[in-house]
DNA sequence: TATTCCGATAGTGAC
DNA sequence: GTCACTATCGGAATGAG
């Protein structure tokens, strides 16, 4: 199952991946998300061991865990906008109009070690294929930074299945129901992003 | 529609088709299936119109269709058989033993014209491709020439859905359950085939 | 169940 | 929900002056 620690690397030995990379010290690296699902999206990974392996409704229980975190989030939105503007621009030329930029934790993760993904919402990233990835954006699958801790009795601290669940719902973009058609949904999703944005 | 007519022209002027048609006469055209579902897959196909539009288990409640027919399904068998040992022969050399053959109609048809299907039993053909394929010819959703006259309470009488729902059936081959695994399945009939027949 | 094309869905394996 | 591969399943079109 060695997959499930392909972020290991970047948490242990920052300083050999120059490439994916773009901040770390002691506290965090921030990398480049291998398998982006937005135009631009980064990994912000805590380095202390403890907090790594725990997942994130369990780790941002912990108040002094998510004050060190909130600093460096700030950080990697300011990363991403910077990413983001340096290769597309407003076709309008509206400089004041920011990418809105989601914070968040996947509340059923895949690999072992605490990840808060930062990435653009146009969903247009070159990795976003089906819909499970699109709905564990845009569901309540992602656990938005700012909603830590959880309450109590919210259903994403143990209801697994319930989670998983979100991931299979109808696509909804727009508020149209694009139901199993993911790439219909994905033609209007470039499309739009086409209408705004152009490649500088 | 026009698909549903794909047979018409063998019906119609089996003498403008040489290479596909076998055999013809007033009554019947025989062919080669343009898609064989074993290694050999013909068509018997009454020209007569009224007899044509109908479907098998209506056109062979007549007695007198059906002892019509019966002399042109055995030569379908004959040249079934004629046209497999032209290109397979027994491992073995035992030449009294002969490949099966089934001869049957769809409970639900596709194409408008009434066709028996004349075919070795080996489910090895070019276009046996999917589950449908295979279960349309395993399973009573293919009614045995020698069934008719259906009984009056035969559920192929009427049970469209009924019959249909044959086609999904798990797969089954020499007693072993393949679910959904069609093509794991397809390669154990490809083998046993291999292990009795070589190619001439 | 005619085929073919496309796409969504499902299971697996990855060290 | 990591990806990538394979294969299964599911709908729609097919014709044409």
């Amino acid at each position: 199952m060695s997959f499930k620690y392909a972020l290991v690397p970047y948490i242990r030995a920052p300083e050999k991946h120059p490439s994916v990379v773009l901040y770390y010290d002691e506290n965090v690296s921030i990398i480049k998300d291998a398998f982006p699902k937005g135009k631009v999206h980064l990994l912000i990974l805590p380095r202390n061991e403890e907090t790594s392996k725990k997942r994130s409704q369990e780790a941002f229980k912990d108040e002094k865990t998510r004050k060190l975190l909130e600093g460096y989030v700030n950080q990697g939105v300011e990363l991403a906008h910077k990413a983001f503007n340096k290769t597309w621009k407003r076709i309008d030329g509206d400089e004041q109009k920011k990418m809105k930029i989601i914070v968040c934790c996947h509340s059923v993760p895949s690999l072992n070690n605490l990840h808060i993904h930062v990435l653009t919402t146009d969903m247009c990233g070159k990795n976003m294929k089906n819909k499970k990835h699109y709905n564990s954006f845009t569901t309540e699958f992602a656990i938005k930074f700012d909603e830590f801790p959880l309450k109590e009795d919210d259903y994403r601290l143990q209801d697994k299945g319930r989670c998983e669940s979100l991931l299979k719902q109808d696509l909804v973009y727009n508020g149209i129901n694009y139901k199993g058609s993911f790439k219909k949904m994905q033609a209007k999703l470039h499309d739009d992003f086409d209408k705004v944005y152009k490649h500088i």
